[in-house]
DNA sequence: CATTAATAATTTGTGTGCTATAAATGTTAC
DNA sequence: GTAACATTTATAGCACACAAATTATTAATG
């Protein structure tokens, strides 16, 4: 046993997710590219197909990222004709995203491409939703631990 | 029950992987950027502190990742005086690369900034370890259920 | 009412992560 | 021994993800 066991790559929990996060990113950027979505886009078409016109925060909170992450993001999205970005007539600071009949219509071709990604993971249905259950756990613990007080320790 | 079930962001496995890789990569952000580490750096040092001296390509292989996504990073970490570059005698192709005795030192610090993440994230030790070995698991099942022939479906 | 504070979105700059491609070196076949 | 092929690294360009700063708008305060 060496010195610093807990530093060696293979008994890291945080790359075991990051390995796995590249691995299933991966695997949906493929099926992806052939509608057109880079992973992350599809995230926030899932969160359209939920809630339309929701605003740019509202989409970053779902997704636990900074408006500055999705606003290019968005854009893109709508240079490619998914969705349409419209200014909030009562407070102009609000930006309201909403699908367009493309945005809307490629939904079914997205739940086919979801489920070839299901099948290549190879895993059972009660394993799967245990590990969801899990990593939605530590998501929130790690938020609530925040030090956040800037070298606060 | 609305169609597309499936296509509802918090019963997705993936997006779980992604919030909670993120939401970990953040909390090691703050710490290592004391240190002067990016995450993806920290994860080269650990493979280095484990075998220093090896190539580019093996780097690139523990982390399952391509070679041009890593060269940058070790540019960045040389400039930094972490590491150091050199070229390979016996076949010119090669890159070795090396500890400094700075790259070395950090070690310790880098090891007590790990205990912290760890209690960030609440969790048992139990629970921990079942939750790595799933997700080493999950990324085996990935990589050997590669469609990879680019349409063979 | 005017000034200040707070909020929403964007802009800018840095660091990944990927694809595609090129360049350099090594290996093999003929 | 030279041509064809494979391997390793580097380069260029696109798309995140974040921090910090900016702009525009609204809310709060005296």
């Amino acid at each position: 046993m060496s010195q610093f066991e807990n530093l060696k790559l293979k008994n890291q929990l945080c790359f075991a997710l990051y390995a796995a996060t590249n691995a299933i990113t991966r695997a949906y950027r493929s099926r992806l590219s052939h509608i057109g979505l880079t992973y992350p886009q599809y995230l926030v078409m899932m969160v359209l197909w939920e809630t339309d016109g929701i605003t740019v925060k509202t989409i970053a909170e779902h997704l636990h990222l900074d408006s500055p992450t999705i606003t290019p993001l968005l854009k893109r999205l709508e240079s490619c004709g998914f969705v349409s970005r419209q200014r909030n007539a009562k407070d102009e600071r609000v930006v309201n995203v909403f699908l367009t009949d493309t945005g809307r219509g490629i939904q079914a071709r997205v739940a086919d491409m979801q489920k070839g990604v299901a099948c290549q993971t190879g895993m059972q249905e009660t394993q799967f939703i245990e590990l969801r259950s899990t990593l939605h756990e530590l998501v929130d613990s790690i938020n609530q631990n925040q030090p956040d007080m800037e070298d606060a320790a």
